[in-house]
DNA sequence: TTGAAAGCGTTACCAA
DNA sequence: TTGGTAACGCTTTCAA
């Protein structure tokens, strides 16, 4: 009827023997193995994974702790967690913790503490200060994809450069009137936004162009970047030339707003975003690429390693940003190249 | 060190008791009871799930199999899932089956034999014989948000019906020139498509409108819609006045390309969704409403009642559907007007 | 190379 | 109302 001491006796051995057989640990000769093997597969035996769990102590499953399935990175970076542990064997536990809920505090209060899983993965979770404590506190290995502060390893993108390096691409188009649409300071994303915005504005200060640096806040969503657009485009006389947004899902709403109001992108405006969103190609957008699902692919892997050696330190793993130029940024309309020229000058 | 035994111990009382007074099972005295609560608090004590599996054939914990999780339909019944699961202090463990992938198979093959939960959702996976088998074979209740066949309990929203009360809305427009896009009948989501396809057509000839009938075959998604209508919409003479799309997503997809190509929505051409997706209202979609949310809470309840009573016949919850009219369908422009009043009278 | 037996941490039955 | 004890199904010493 039930497990393995079943299959020991079909194949005329011991359990322990029939442990050690389909576990592959210890001494067995072929010859049993073989037998042991047919007889499991011939019962259809699969082990309890509790019973296992109870006497390893391993429970051959990972958590996985978001705020938000239903945005890109999230949904992005859960499918290539899914598909690495689902390589090795392991199972995926998902707790949905949106930042401010019952939900999220039921999850750090009680879910964790279960241990149900021999390693956590969080992933743009922005904990506080007890949460965090919570989190290290559990006794099993952390990794963060994005923004855990530096208590536990981590992988991301360097956000400041990338949007530093997004803004020069429109400085060097000749832009000087640059706007950033993004997060306010207190919404969620705050870390990742924080850096991006100060990685604009440092380069901007660095074309000399600080006096022209403005922050037009939006909520991190496509409908959020449409309507901060619409708000900030009406203006025809106080309009940007071009406009660095914190992800494409916002430089996308930009671009269906400045449509509507009949701003041509990107003749009339240029925007850049970043990420590489699945919906990029299909508005032209220039943006800077980033991998989500690889960095759920190298989160997986760190804390594999961090498994079996939980000595290991700690790291942070910075994954690479990549420039694609596509058509929603173009050169400064010549009718205003003068001020270009004038610009560079003050750069220098 | 480890457990119940040590919380027997500060109670002064033996494990057996302790089990009963923490677990709310069995007679304890008030008395006993509390002190055994204090010694577990006192002590921070947390069940072992893995020997409370063992102990009672209970992981307290749900399957969920879904193909995708970054498309807004899956997404929202994600979050809906675990939100209800979450509230009954029960884990999810997702898995990722994409159609015709390793992974999926892997799924059917190893994962879903270990049993590592109670019961399963699976979530628009439209599972080929053996998959079922499969699914039916594991000896735990199943629940389908959609599209497994009569062989488990559903829950899903009547896709005929939509699509003909969508195209409906078209017709009473004055529209006769209505094209249908969505998915080929070999994609994935085949089942959905098929029965709002043929919902389309049904309405299409219940308006004596057969003959005007055409299936633009297009990928579920927003740039598959955009792309498809690309194609369709490039021609001038040919093209339909009107569209009804499989879901909002192609809607949408549609609607930037109307908007691209200089087709005014909703004068030149009105567009119809299904959905009523988080971008709808951005981009003034009218559109089937379904809250996708709200299928993966009832689709907990209906698993539980399963749970609790393995005994309780199969069902059918048909969720509602609600026509929310926003701006991008609107009359047949009056100089087609004439060409209106004939079909009518044809229809009647 | 194999087997016996002692856990792993709970629950649940049966007496007391 | 409580406690002793046998499961639950597997792994892992320790001897043989």
């Amino acid at each position: 009827m039930s497990g393995i001491a079943e299959v020991a006796r079909l194949a005329g051995v011991s359990k322990s023997t029939a442990s050690r057989a389909l576990g592959g640990t210890g001494y067995v000769s072929d010859d049993t193995r073989r037998r042991v093997m047919a007889a499991a597969s011939s019962l259809g035996y699969v082990p309890s994974t509790s019973a296992v769990s109870l006497a390893t102590g391993r429970t051959q499953n990972i958590g996985v702790v978001m705020p938000y399935v239903n945005r890109w990175f999230f949904a992005e970076v859960l499918e290539g967690l899914q598909q690495s542990l689902l390589q090795r064997g392991l199972d995926l536990t998902l707790y949905d913790a949106k930042p401010g809920t019952d939900g999220r505090n039921r999850i750090f209060e009680d879910f964790l503490a279960r241990k149900r899983f021999d390693g956590l993965i969080a992933v743009g979770l922005e904990p506080d200060h007890d949460e965090i404590d919570r989190l290290l506190s559990i006794g099993r290995p952390v990794v963060s994809v994005v923004g855990s502060g530096e208590e536990t390893t981590v992988v991301e993108i360097d956000d400041d450069y990338v949007a530093r390096r997004a803004t020069e691409h429109l400085v060097a188009l000749g832009h000087r009137d640059i706007a950033f649409v993004g997060g306010g300071v207190t919404t969620h994303w705050a870390q990742v936004d924080r850096r991006r915005l100060s990685g604009y504005f440092g380069a901007m200060e660095d074309a000399g162009l600080s006096n022209h640096a403005v922050h037009i806040v939006s909520e991190v969503t496509m409908p959020g970047g449409y309507a901060a657009a619409v708000d900030a485009l009406g203006d025809v006389r106080n309009r940007p030339t071009a406009i660095v947004a914190t992800c494409d899902e916002v430089a996308i709403g930009t671009i269906i707003a400045a449509r509507r109001l009949g701003v041509q992108v990107p003749s009339d405006l240029s925007v850049i975003g970043i990420d590489d969103h699945e919906f990029a190609d299909m508005f032209s957008l220039t943006t800077l690429r980033q991998s989500p699902r690889e960095q759920g692919r190298v989160a997986v892997q760190l804390l594999l390693e961090h498994l079996d050696d939980p000595s290991r330190p700690m790291r942070v793993v910075r994954m690479p940003s990549q420039l694609i130029v596509r058509n929603s940024t173009a050169a400064l309309d010549p009718r205003r190249s003068a001020v270009v020229i004038d610009s560079r000058v003050r750069g220098e």
